[in-house]
DNA sequence: CTCGTTTTGTTCTCGCGTTCACAAACTCCT
DNA sequence: AGGAGTTTGTGAACGCGAGAACAAAACGAG
């Protein structure tokens, strides 16, 4: 129904919402909004047309009115129980992240296969045995799982969480993991981000070195 | 020249070549590749045609010799002098990710505003002052930073950076940065990663909630 | 050497997403 | 009340990316 383009940014407008509603802004246009999330104004008032006619023409939109109608679209107005499975040093990170209570979602067990880490606090929440996967995914119906174990480990862990019940997987490990269908995996991948950084940088490099080039030796 | 959808590919076409290279394959097709790296073949090959022919008709592609090329093409073949400014949780887990070094990066330097961090060893590298910022990106000339500090420190950062020299940022701080044209910005954002897995986790829910309601109150 | 098999590289078509441009709708001022 | 000024919501044009389909090229068998 709304284009996942479209979906992708939502996110991101409520972010910058609360922002704005922080700020003590009571209501704002969509050029307000649009650069206050990044974007072309054109394409924040058609992402917003495909929720429903929230603003008011002359006007504007009521900054949270359409903060709770995005929430609500999204599906953040209620908390969301997930799983990390791997606390290594990424894991130990994602627990302490303040940022999943505040945004809709709560970490409900840590769990990894090294028994030495068993009962370990972080942030609070007590290091699982991965075998717990199971009663935990059951008990809290688990519908979202993060994985931040070694790349080796990530299809395993991906199938046994699809077998708990798991429908969403966040993949932190760099693999290719592969799920059935209705199962929605999305990857976070720090070296890609950086290799596309560094193509584009290469290229920046390649371009200045072109007209230094041209400038010292005139036109070829 | 090569379309940004394609450059965003070729770094999993680097590790699945990477992956197929460990296990002793030499040669592989665009059908293997294709599978390992979790994309349709023709799709694969052709985003590899923006490169060159480096395949060979009715055999397949050099797996040694293709990944050369695809390194070369982003520019990985020397490593990418990177720092890391806000050593906190997520600092830290990024100081210690040995996936940096054996993808092309190397971390130079761990920046912190907080001077009680100054000192401390993270995986062998000291954290230093946020002042040395320009010290350090003028003497190793590093082109690409990491932002891992909070949200409401990022743009500041950010100016610091470019003011610096920095021409390509990752952003892990929730939040929309703006730079001067010419330098590249790419954010990782948890949270919005998750939202968008909720969206999707909410409408499978109403799916499945319509169809029990469908199969309860018969046809409607 | 020739023919069949395999697999690449490329052309073509379709659909999605972005952006422009403008009419509709609302507010405020006179 | 009416007109000027704003700002939304959307229709239409355009460009890019995905995927199917096929021709060209290499290889091996006979
Ligand atoms: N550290 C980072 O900043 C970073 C950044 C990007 C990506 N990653 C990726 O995230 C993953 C984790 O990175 P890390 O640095 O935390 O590694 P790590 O080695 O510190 O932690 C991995 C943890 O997973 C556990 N584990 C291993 N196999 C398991 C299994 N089958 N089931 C459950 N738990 C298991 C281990 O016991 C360990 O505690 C890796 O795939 C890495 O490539 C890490
Ligand atoms: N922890 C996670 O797993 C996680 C996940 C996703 C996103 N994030 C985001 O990453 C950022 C860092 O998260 P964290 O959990 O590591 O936070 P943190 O508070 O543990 O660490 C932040 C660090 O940045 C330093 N800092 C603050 N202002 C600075 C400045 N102006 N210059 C230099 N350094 C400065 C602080 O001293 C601190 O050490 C946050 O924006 C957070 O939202 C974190």
């Amino acid at each position: 129904m709304i284009p996942e383009a479209t979906v992708a940014r939502l996110p991101v407008y409520l972010r910058a919402l609360t922002a704005l509603a922080e700020g003590g802004i009571r209501t704002c246009s969509s050029e307000d909004l649009a650069s206050a999330a990044g974007v072309n104004s054109a394409k924040l008032r058609k992402d917003l047309s495909y929720l429903g006619s929230y603003g008011t023409r002359g006007v504007g939109y009521d900054v949270d009115y359409l903060r709770y109608q995005i929430a609500r679209e999204i599906g953040v107005t209620h908390d969301w129980p997930v799983v990390i499975v791997g606390i290594g040093n990424l894991g130990h990170a994602l627990a302490n992240y303040s940022g999943f209570r505040s945004r809709g979602f709560r970490v409900v067990a840590l769990l990894d296969a090294d028994l030495d880490r068993t009962g370990e606090l972080v942030a609070g929440v007590p290091v699982r045995p991965f075998d717990d996967l199971e009663a935990i995914a059951s008990e809290h119906a688990v519908a979202i799982g993060v994985i931040a174990t070694p790349a080796a480990a990530a299809q395993d862990v991906a199938d046994r969480m699809v077998a708990a019940g798991v429908t969403s997987i966040l993949n932190f490990a760099p693999a290719v993991i592969s799920v059935p269908e209705g199962v929605d995996v999305r990857k976070v991948d720090l070296s890609i981000e950086l290799q596309i950084l560094a193509y584009h940088e290469q290229r920046k490099a390649h371009e200045t070195g072109r007209e230094v080039a041209a400038a010292i030796g005139g036109d070829q």
